[in-house]
DNA sequence: TCAAGGAACTAAACTAGACAAGTTTTTTTA
DNA sequence: TAAAAAAACTTGTCTAGTTTAGTTCCTTGA
């Protein structure tokens, strides 16, 4: 394990645990120098990893003071996969297939005018405490995952691609539209008029660059919502 | 000027004015070595700021990729006030203000369950190419900023609160859902029925942790896009 | 009493190296 | 010629310091 990295976890979880509240002041730099007896560089890393991500305040000639992250919970700006959200917010949820296609094209507007790829479609209706919530369209680059085992696309594609298939996912840029109910929304989620749909069309890649997948997600918008955690810098 | 800003800002402006392509690489951290002067940790505090808002990709053995940024654009998990919105999105807009109030409470669902404070309330439309888009209520917190002048709510209070004031804008915490239009939405908007909106909430802090505002906008849902830039980490 | 000054803390920026672990290119060897 | 080995690159992690700048708190002097 990495050494900031431990350092970083171990202050986040007395941060979730609640050890240290909001408005607490992490112990400094020094302290945690000689705690770990690594550098302060180290350390430091390991602040500015809690800063960046909303946990903390850093304040020259006072401290690392402890922010309320109960509210940092669902951002866009995060990679999670579903299983993760579900689990990480407590929710009940189940999980099931539409129907899986191979190989497809990718539609047009997911693509943003990147070239088209061979895929395999997995669409999955997602229910949150019985009630069909979301709609996921996954388009995966097969000449990256070979065919997809319809017990990984039940359980989670990520676990899948991460641990089964040693796969390193990166990074994804996604685009968020508000549009009305589509007739397979209608139908699928069970809705019985054109309520708003919160459309996330998003790009996966992997370590390599390499394209991983395309996704289209649409969500219920009177089920919808999301946290960011956002910061003004230079 | 901190050095390794100076480095960001100048490999930035070259990414931007497309003098590194996509999949090009950067100079190597030696080769910046040189070029400025600097030890290595400072070259690699620029490109960890590339790399942390999405621009490039780093390779461990290979180098700094550049990615296509041309996407990265309106990310809810950046602080950006709506002038600078539309100057770099070469928009045309106007900006009427509908009410200011003072003092005002502020509304229960946008504190989040924090303590009221004493506010201003400033209530503006944004009409971009003709067509009223966003409705806006700020809620200033008046013990930081006073009375705040009609002519700083006409053009930007973000600019108002940095330079004429010289506050220290740190970091927001966005809600976002999608609601139904209102009957305020329907007049000031001038839509004729109830099409979706897209409402974020904001509670905006200073580098000392005070609070400088809340902030509800009300955007047209069919007018609406955000782009999201997401890494995936440990 | 209280205000000014200084000591003791804090983080921020920076330096100048080290070694590890990957990739690419060049050289050597079979 | 082709494969293997070595050299020369790259980024990633880490060490052990320095200087700068800001906050907090205690002491000293009017």
């Amino acid at each position: 394990m990495k050494k900031y990295l431990q350092i970083y976890h171990d202050l986040l979880n007395d941060i979730q645990a609640k050890k240290f509240k909001e408005g607490d002041l992490l112990p400094s730099d020094t302290k945690l120098v000689m705690k770990y007896g690594v550098s302060r560089e180290t350390v430091r890393r390991a602040i500015k990893l809690l800063f960046d991500e909303g946990y903390i305040q850093t304040i020259r000639g006072k401290g690392s003071i402890v922010l309320n992250s109960d509210r940092v919970m669902f951002p866009f700006s995060k990679i999670e996969s579903y299983k993760e959200l579900v689990t990480s917010n407590h929710l009940h949820s189940e999980n099931k297939i539409i129907k899986i296609e191979e190989p497809t094209d990718v539609p047009k507007n997911l693509l943003f005018g990147a070239p088209n790829i061979a895929t395999q479609l997995i669409v999955r209706k997602r229910i949150v405490n019985d009630l069909p919530t979301v709609l996921d369209y996954d388009y995966i680059n097969t000449d990256v995952t070979g065919i997809v085992p319809k017990q990984a696309a039940l359980n989670s594609l990520f676990f899948y691609f991460e641990h089964d298939l040693g796969l390193k996912i990166n990074y994804a840029i996604k685009h968020i539209t508000v549009e009305l109910a589509d007739y397979d929304d209608l139908h699928f989620l069970e809705i019985d008029k054109h309520i708003p749909i919160v459309v996330v069309r998003s790009e996966t890649r992997l370590a390599d660059n390499h394209i991983l997948s395309y996704t289209e997600s649409r969500h219920r918008a009177d089920k919808f919502s999301s946290v960011e955690f956002a910061r003004r810098h230079e």
